[in-house]
DNA sequence: CCGTGCTTGTTCACTATTTCACAACGTGTG
DNA sequence: CACACGTTGTGAAATAGTGAACAAGCACGG
């Protein structure tokens, strides 16, 4: 499926640029830019050109020397990188003001994902039908799941009824978690899972700011 | 305004992580737990106890020697580190479905933060009132902005709008920028910028499984 | 068909981060 | 008051990630 990565470990890091990499990379393709070398690349996402090159490499040689990147390539390698080449089916729990939002946004499919079921344990919500998909109740969940060939659980219930929504997903036999909860949940080893949380990034930025600030002072002992 | 934070370079990780025990030691200060020990914490947050004593260590000695932390006082010290033990102002930019929603989101105040301006280019949804906003034109932002103590700016525009968005910010002397488009923006050395998009993990997660799997095929090279 | 110019892929040294291991030190008990 | 216990804070070792430098190699021009 994936091109074997070279059976190397793969930084984290690494991955979350290709992600960022592909950003710019599908805007340059809409602007229809051809070719770009990892030094125009990497002044786009403010990073080091060697970084491009090496977090490529890990995948495959994708570039050609003394010329660049072809785009519409690049990203079609990195999308196969990822494992993104294809549409990932996914559920979603917990059809609360961020679940209908996430429902109803058109953007997944362009980047290979389809929600295609919805579940809530709320009777009243039950039934109720949300961007054309009825919500489901979660004790059915493992038969949708296998029906429909779900491969991504996305949880958008409340903190406290994160880790019940987990193990719902995780009884149906569903191997990928992307949380939105704000609250960790425990799983067993062989399932992964990714946390969303936006006050993370608001945290990194009042951290940055206050020791900005801070040096800031420190090079100017004013008044 | 942070304490010093001894003045020596402090990780992104360790910040992401701060973010993490945050949760954690909500749900247990919920829960009515008095004292929590490194190794616990470090259980629920899926990290490593050292890690834990000295992602803290940066910040000061929060701990006592045999018993371990005080949940309440450790929750004052982390968000005192992180420069959210107060409220910050925040404008927000791009009042679509996004926006909207975030507008109408109660758990900001809970975290540190308050959405006091909305800005969109549309005139036809400025004056419009979302969550008690009035949507104003980014013309007039420098102006709000002075007056209304704004000190973050969260951009929800389309990707193609991002940038524009951006320079209304910066040319309003704003320093924090959240932006949850799905686009890269060019802004001056001294503007702080993080990216919000969940895209970001689900391509973790789909990388995470792919490796995984191909793993497990080499273990059981099977038919 | 060879040389020049440019950009990749890759090595290596360096820097940053994580983990280990243990000394330091409160707490509570006899 | 001294001792045993338990957990922190921290220096040092191990691991991981980054950036500079350069050899390799394609494209184009003569």
């Amino acid at each position: 499926m994936c091109p074997a990565s070279k059976s190397k470990h793969i930084p984290r890091a690494t991955i979350q640029r290709l992600a960022i990499y592909l950003q710019v990379l599908d805007a340059l393709d809409n602007e229809n830019v051809e070719v770009i070398s990892s030094e125009r690349l990497a002044a786009a996402c403010d990073v080091n050109p060697s970084q491009i090159r090496k977090d490529l490499a890990y995948f495959g040689e994708f570039g050609v020397r003394g010329v660049g990147y072809n785009v519409p390539k690049l990203i079609q390698s990195i999308k196969e990188s990822l494992g993104t080449d294809r549409i990932w089916r996914v559920a979603l729990i917990g059809v609360g003001n961020l679940g209908r939002s996430l429902l109803r946004y058109q953007g997944f499919l362009k980047r290979g994902f389809q929600i295609v079921a919805a579940f809530d344990c709320d009777p009243f919500k039950i039934g109720d039908t949300v961007a054309g998909l009825e919500v489901m109740c979660p004790r059915r969940m493992k038969e949708h799941v296998r029906d429909l060939h779900i491969e991504i659980g996305i949880i958008t219930t409340p903190a406290e009824r994160a880790q019940r929504a987990a193990n719902h997903l995780i009884e149906a036999d569903i191997r990928c978690i992307l949380n939105f909860a704000a609250a960790r949940i425990q799983v067993p080893e062989h399932i992964y899972v990714e946390y969303v949380d936006f006050f993370h990034h608001m945290y990194a930025l009042t951290f940055k700011y206050c020791i900005g600030e801070a040096q800031r002072a420190e090079k100017t002992p004013s008044s």
